[in-house]
DNA sequence: CGGATTGTTTTTAACGTTCAAAACGTCCGT
DNA sequence: ACGGACGTTTTGAACGTTAAAAACAATCCG
């Protein structure tokens, strides 16, 4: 494996030249330059990265923890990491992997992988309602940031970028009314769950907005699992008065919610207008499509590197970035 | 940062002697050893990664590259990178994530990553019938190991660790078999997959074992989708014999033959037992849960990178694992 | 023509670690 | 008391790169 030393031995200039060549080339003669890049090609020369990187002390790699466990953003997880990975290349930075315990017991590994310099920050997700890691990275000085905000905090620690859930189940709510819904009901988690909160906000606004009734139409479920969609969708039916349209929380949900209404005989799509969030791989396969609410990975990717790196240079270390609406059959115009 | 050199000096020796107590602590004496310990605790020193693999040119670092399209094993991946980093992990190795274009296109940022000591092999997965890049590392001298065999060839370059698919067939036929089920059919792919004629093979051959029938009983689906699924369910209850049992070769076709059996009024589990393939999320999601052939992603993790590291020592490296079948509802007793 | 200015290239010294060899002790047998 | 053997610690050099400063060369100005 050719080092700098040879290419400089083959195109008879220093080492340092060579460095210049490829890392600040206008400082080089042309006719040099020309050379250089010749012998570097001829000896198929590729930088040691480790050797830059104990110089310069940075490694252009970039930690992401990977979720142990399945939950709501588990299923476009992997479009994620592709949005990410690419990102970062564009960079010329590479994502490394790791697993750590949730929570508090996990920051232990993330000060490590940093001490070590093995990364030179991370990238956040699966944020909870009082995630402890972005106050403990901040106080490390340890550069960060998160997908997804930390809810229920004034102000949060560390750059952030999210996805507007108030604007997508507005955006629901908007779609399921044009097509002539007007008891829309919400399927929610539990108020503990700030990104449920969110959605379930920005439901009833957009039913305010628009004079629909609210009363009696946002159910809460205890997890988010098909049973307890179709549980909520059974409980919202039974209470006598109609239900025309259902904005779910997530994909899962809505999938239960389908479930329901079909085994009594209603149709999704025509009946009763169903909608998800996050565009999982569910929401196309299922019969009839489930419309939903997607995240823009690439953009996100994009922005989470953008500010990690540096490069938002002034411009804010906040995005909220807008989800959208991918119409499929269940919300096909009754 | 504290460095070696500052922990020598806090604890009155040699650096050598602090990098011995790391990497050798059998060859100092023990007052002196915990003498260096006690400074490296007392400074909270962690050893420079970059420096180390400079020296010792490793950097236990493994690539794997992230997969960009949709297909039969995507729905698994979050589950094999998380099962593929905890091993990593328990080797004090991580994995390092990028992008590069499909076949042999791709090859260049292979080796741009090797070349430049940024991984010391690659973990390979979604290995494709006559995939071009097992011999193309192997003819560079780059480590690897292959999550999948290159079928139709007799002899594989390189390691490989994958999963019986012809048994896991076999056995969804036996388990179906065993509930009473005579005419067992299967939906499978097109004669290009390699995968496909493996678990096709092991559908015949567990069917001929048990005096079954098997002619006009396998169906070829264009594409892996519950379309497609549906279709061949369709064609196969139209083509006037009963079928009382469906192997199918994909959790998707699988979904796409629950669907097309309850548009008719079969009950899947009670009329005709269904089984998938790969126990994706989407089996125990939908209703009856779907009987399906999980992939033991913890082992299959595991023997990957202890072939990749060279632990294997001595020990095959062509590992084939058997699947476990997991039982739900698509296939309750009939 | 001397001095300043700018542009290009080289020299020197790190970055933090480990390897190989050398040095230092201590103990042993004779 | 001495050479050898062993166990422990230190010394010197190297891994491949880049930052900073120094050296050199060409150009410009009055």
């Amino acid at each position: 494996m050719a080092t700098l030393k040879q290419v400089a031995a083959h195109a008879e200039v220093s080492v340092q030249t060579v460095s210049n060549a490829l890392n600040a080339p206008h400082r080089l003669r042309a006719d040099t330059l020309k050379r250089v890049n010749r012998s570097i090609e001829l000896l198929n020369y590729r930088p040691n990265r480790n050797a830059r990187s104990l110089r310069t002390s940075a490694v252009e790699l970039i930690g992401y923890c990977v979720p142990s466990w399945p939950n709501q953003t588990h299923l476009v997880m992997d479009q994620f990491l592709h949005a990410l990975c690419a990102a970062a290349e564009r960079t010329g930075r590479h994502i490394l992997l790791f697993t750590a315990p949730g929570g508090v017991d996990g920051m232990p590994t993330y000060d490590d992988l940093h001490a070590r310099r093995m990364v030179d920050g991370f990238v956040l997700s699966q944020t909870e309602t009082h995630d402890p890691r972005h106050g403990w990275l901040k106080e490390q000085d340890i550069p960060f940031v998160s997908f997804g905000r930390v809810w229920k905090q004034t102000t949060q620690p560390g750059a952030w970028v999210d996805v507007d859930g108030a604007a997508g189940s507005a955006m629901a709510v908007r779609h399921l009314y044009a097509s002539g819904r007007r008891r829309i009901a919400f399927l929610g988690w539990p108020k503990s769950s700030g990104l449920g909160e969110d959605r379930v906000g920005g439901w009833r606004d957009a039913c305010k907005d628009l004079g629909l009734p609210i009363a009696g139409l946002a159910v809460r479920c205890r997890e988010d699992s098909i049973e307890e969609g179709a549980r909520a969708t059974a409980r919202l039916l039974d209470g006598g008065r109609t239900v025309d349209g259902i904005v779910a929380l997530s994909d899962i949900l809505a999938l239960g919610a389908l479930r329901e209404l079909t085994r009594r005989g209603l149709a999704p799509g025509h009946d009763v207008g169903v909608t998800g969030f996050d565009d999982s791989p569910l929401a196309e396969v299922v019969s009839p499509g489930l419309t939903s609410l997607r995240q823009p990975m690439d953009q996100i990717a994009e922005e989470l590197i953008t500010i990690l790196t540096g490069a938002a240079n002034g411009s804010p270390v906040e995005r909220l970035l807008q989800p959208e609406l991918v119409i499929r059959g269940s919300s096909a115009p009754g």
